[in-house]
DNA sequence: TTCGTAGGTGAACGTATGTTCATGTAAATA
DNA sequence: TATTTACATGAACATACGTTCACCTACGAA
C-alpha cells in the first residue's frame, strides 16, 4: 500500500463524518473509532483538528480560484465568460461535493489567523465573479441591474447545489444541472 | 419594568450573541458575562441550552408558514401568488434577520426529536412554495422547467438575504430588494 | 406583617474534549 | 544485520462545558 493512499483514505473517511456531524460535533474519538482505532493514533495522520480543517477547506476554495481565474484569462464576452464561470463552478461541486458542503457550512469554525485570511480570499472570489457581471452590463448584454446583488444571488442560486448532489437518488448530471441554472439566471422563469 | 420585557431583552441580546460567535462556540458562561451577571442566572430565564434554540426557530420557522399559508389560501393567480410568497419571505427576512441566520446557519445543531420536526416542517415550507412553482407550469405561465430544482434556486436566492440586511451599511430597504430579486427570478439578467 | 415570586450569587459536579507521552511492532531501507 | 519509518496503543492531562443546588435579596400582593 503506498504512503498517500493511506492518508488520503483518512481524509475522506472524516471528511463524511465531519459532514454528517458537523466539524465541532465530530470529536477526535469519532474520528479514531470510524476509522477502526485509537484517538492517539490520529495525531499520526494530522497536526490537530483545526489544521484539518484547513486542510479540506483552503484546498477546495485553491480550486474555485484556479477555475475562474482561467475563466477571466480568456477573451470571450461576458455573458460567455459568466457562463464559464458557472459551469466550472457546477463541474467542481458535482465532483467534490462534501468538500463544497464544508466550504459553506463549516467556515465559521476556523480560528484567526487562518479565518480571516479565508474571508477575504472569498472576497476575492466573489470580486473576481463581481467584476465579469460589471462588464456584462456596461457591454450592454445584461440588464442595469444592481450588480453587487446580482452576483449574490447568482452565487446564492449556486450554493446550494452541494445538496442536490448529495441528497439526490440517481447520479447528479453537470451538464444537465447547468442548463437549467443557466436558463434561470439569464432568462429567469416566465414563458417568452 | 414589566415581566415580559426583561426576557424579552435576554432573547434579544442571547440572539445576537448566537449570531456572533456561532450556537455551539456560545457557552452559558458567555451568556452570562454578556448580561453582566452569573452563570447560574441563565437558568432563571431558560431551560436549557437546547431549549433556547428551538424557541429562536420554531418561532420564526411559524412565521414563514403562517405566510405562505397566507399566501397559498388567496385565489390569485400562479405567478402573483409566487410574488406575494417572495414579498412575504423577503419581509420577515427584513423584519428579523438574526432569526433567519440562525434558521438557515444553526438548524443542524438541534437535537431529536425537534430535528426531525424541524427537518419535516421545513421540507413542508418547500412543498407549497413548489405547488405555486408547479402550478405555474400547468397553467403556463412559467416555462417547462424541472419544478423542484426550480423551487430550490428560488428558496436559494431568498435565503442568502439575511446576509445584505446584516452587513450593508445602509438600511436595506424591502420595497426595492424585491424588485430586484422578483426581476431576476421572473426575466433573469438577459437584456431582452 | 407575612409570604410568594422574580432575579441573582458562589461553589460544585460529572462528563467530554483536544492533546501529549512513553511505548510497542512490523515492514521498509541502509 | 542494524536502523529508520509508518502505524498503532493505553494512560493520563488540563481544561471547558452544561447543569444543579443551597442560599440570598428585593418587593409587590394578601
Amino acid at each position: 500500500m503506498n504512503k498517500s493512499s493511506k492518508k488520503e483514505r483518512f481524509l475522506e473517511v472524516v471528511l463524511k463524518l465531519i459532514h454528517k456531524k458537523g466539524f465541532k460535533a465530530t470529536t477526535m474519538r469519532d474520528i479514531a473509532q470510524e476509522l477502526n482505532f485509537e484517538v492517539a493514533n490520529v495525531y499520526n495522520y494530522i497536526d490537530s483538528k483545526q489544521s484539518l480543517l484547513e486542510e479540506y477547506l483552503f484546498d477546495i476554495q485553491d480550486e474555485f480560484h484556479t477555475a475562474i481565474d482561467h475563466v477571466l484569462a480568456s477573451t470571450h464576452t461576458a455573458d460567455k465568460k459568466l457562463q464559464q464561470a458557472i459551469s466550472s463552478y457546477i463541474q467542481i461541486t458535482t465532483k467534490r461535493p462534501y468538500e463544497q458542503a464544508l466550504l459553506v457550512n463549516e467556515w465559521r469554525n476556523l480560528k484567526e489567523p487562518r479565518l480571516q485570511e479565508f474571508v477575504e480570499r472569498r472576497r476575492g472570489y466573489e470580486r473576481k465573479l463581481q467584476a465579469i457581471v460589471e462588464a456584462g452590463v456596461k457591454q450592454g448584454q445584461f440588464r442595469a441591474l444592481d450588480i453587487e446583488m446580482a452576483t449574490q444571488t447568482i452565487l446564492a442560486t449556486l450554493r446550494w447545489l452541494y445538496n442536490k448532489c448529495l441528497h439526490s437518488e440517481s447520479i447528479v448530471n453537470p451538464i444537465e444541472i447547468e442548463k437549467q441554472l443557466i436558463e434561470f439566471i439569464f432568462v429567469g422563469i416566465i414563458k417568452n
